[in-house]
DNA sequence: TTAGGGTTAG
């Protein structure tokens, strides 16, 4: 673009007699990339050089890089090419850009000369041009394959230095080669610049619990890499998210112990995760450490907030968000879409109110506040009156269609059951795993068992794969349609189809058992429960 | 790849 703009503002500017010369430099410039492209070198430059005689300040840095460009796509390209070419450039003070780097790196990639490749990239950078993940991480790749140890750790470093994380396979074959081949230091060198940025973050990330535990105490003997309090912060989101709060909280007070203040993320995280659980003292006490420890609680505070509203807790949460709305924070949308759950009954003047306070704030609803409006019309009575606030949603997405697909599977109105799924397909939205759950849910509702059964068949053979939550409401709707032993064995089958059951699946079977008073199964499934030992609720 | 937080559906 910038080439393009300031030839022709030259162009404008260009009298009569320079026109044949601006003809010329069109004609040298094809030339030129022809020749570099099918003659070599040698001619290229020559071309090149006889691009000064068109016009005071040609040929321009754009037409070097077209040149470096063009002699890529010639096949007997050397490194001692790139090195002449290198030198032209300096010879006759170009300067370069990112560009220039750029199309240097790919043509010292495609020959395989990761040396002066990383030698490129320095100049680059000291030109105050920063290279791209890809293109380091690619060199990263080529120095480990062509066993040049110390220039990959340069080139980690690098990365490091631009907060690029290298990917796991990379750093796995370049720990393995340092490892191989004595240079075991480096490879822990490798190794500690790593461990509190990939490492741990991926052991988080993938719910690997113990060695996550094993990486942050082994981050702690090391005070380069002594855990701060995002490291913690990580953690414990990563407990409270897979239901151990217990775990959070005890290193919630490791971290205080270690010398390091939570902060509002660090409260906003644990918030949430004890509002879902509704543990109303415990919210209650975190809040009055939080006033105490002076910190303010924010947008993000009033949202963790949710679970208590939708377990009903109105009062507490109500007193909570108006300390928090008069606090001074900026609220967005995100706030008034959980503020909206206040007005269960979603009466329409309270509704108006909440709207009014929006508008003035200059705050526009999305998406989320209108499938939460419409999730309070489907609590009502008619359905008829949902479909119709459902139709006046601009664009409707899957979660729209899935709430009012979710109401009408609830209420058993199979004509509007069937209504919603041919909406569907005439707006091509596909069921998904939440859509086929409410199927499975509404063929137990109206005793269809072996359609409920066909549907979870069929989502085991071509997807979508069901979730924990549609295992558990398949052995919820057996075991209301007084189908235990049906239940017990797709229990005992799930491992077989490549799915696995939590503590409430067995929850479920045992209070079913119990009721029906099969001691025989409550023995087994507590034999079941201590043999496997059993994951807690996502 | 970019070190941690929230709101809608089963």
């Amino acid at each position: 673009m910038s080439r393009s703009s300031s030839s022709s503002v030259q162009s404008l500017a260009m009298s009569e007699e320079n026109h044949h010369n601006c003809a010329d430099y069109a004609e040298l410039r094809s030339n030129m990339q022809n020749l570099a492209k099918s003659s070599g070198i040698t001619k290229a430059l020559q071309a090149f050089r006889l691009m000064r005689t068109a016009a005071p300040g040609k040929p321009t840095i754009y037409d070097y890089n077209s040149l470096v460009n063009c002699c890529l796509k010639s096949e007997n390209l050397c490194s001692h090419d790139l090195s002449t070419l290198y030198s032209e450039m300096k010879t006759l003070g170009l300067s370069p850009n990112a560009s220039t780097f750029n199309t240097f790196l790919k043509g010292l990639n495609l020959i395989g000369e990761s040396k002066v490749a990383l030698w490129v990239t320095i100049e680059m950078c000291n030109h105050a041009f920063t290279p791209s993940f890809t293109s380091l991480s690619t060199l990263l790749k080529k120095c480990s394959d062509s066993m040049e140890l110390e220039d990959a750790i340069t080139v980690l470093e690098l990365m490091m230095g631009l907060n690029y994380i290298p990917t796991e396979p990379q750093v796995i074959l370049l720990i393995n080669r340092l490892s191989k081949h004595g240079m075991t230091e480096k490879a822990t060198l490798v190794l500690y610049k790593l461990l509190d940025k990939a490492l741990f973050y991926g052991f988080c990330k993938k719910r690997l619990f113990k060695e996550a535990s094993n990486c942050l105490n082994k981050m702690t003997t090391n005070s380069r890499f002594y855990p701060n309090v995002r490291t913690y912060t990580t953690f414990i989101k990563c407990l409270c998210d897979n239901g151990r709060i217990q775990e959070a909280l005890s290193l919630l007070g490791r971290m205080e112990k270690r010398g390091l203040d939570p902060d509002i993320v660090t409260y906003n995280i644990i918030l949430r995760a004890l509002s879902n659980q509704n543990m109303v003292h415990e919210v209650f006490d975190l809040f009055q450490t939080i006033y105490q420890k002076e910190l303010s609680p924010d947008r993000y505070t009033a949202t963790a907030l949710s679970g208590l509203l939708k377990k009903g807790n109105l009062g507490i949460a109500r007193t909570l968000l108006h300390d928090i709305f008069y606090g001074g924070s900026d609220m967005d949308i995100a706030v008034y879409n959980v503020y909206y759950c206040l007005f269960s009954g979603f009466k329409s003047k309270e509704l108006s109110y909440v709207i009014e306070c929006m508008i003035k704030n200059d705050i526009e609803p999305n998406n989320i506040t209108f499938n939460t409006i419409l999730k309070g019309f489907c609590k009502g009575k008619s359905m008829d009156e949902a479909l119709e606030y459902f139709q006046s949603i601009k664009k409707p997405d899957l979660v729209s269609f899935n709430t009012i697909l979710s109401a009408s599977c609830k209420k058993g109105d199979s004509k509007m059951v069937e209504k919603v799924i041919d909406l569907m397909k005439d707006e091509g939205f596909k069921l998904n795993v939440v859509g086929f759950t409410c199927l499975m849910q509404y063929y137990c509702n109206v005793g269809k068992l072996n359609d409920c059964l066909d549907v979870f068949e069929c989502m085991i053979s071509q997807g979508p794969r069901p979730s924990m939550v549609t295992i558990n409401s398949l052995m919820i709707g057996l075991c209301k349609n007084q189908e235990l032993e049906a239940a017990y064995r797709v229990f005992c089958n799930l491992e077989s189809y490549g799915l696995s059951s939590d503590s409430r699946t067995y929850k479920i079977l045992m209070r079913a058992a119990k009721i029906e008073g099969n001691d025989l199964l409550v023995e087994e499934l507590q034999r079941k429960c201590r043999g496997e030992g059993v994951k807690p609720n996502n």
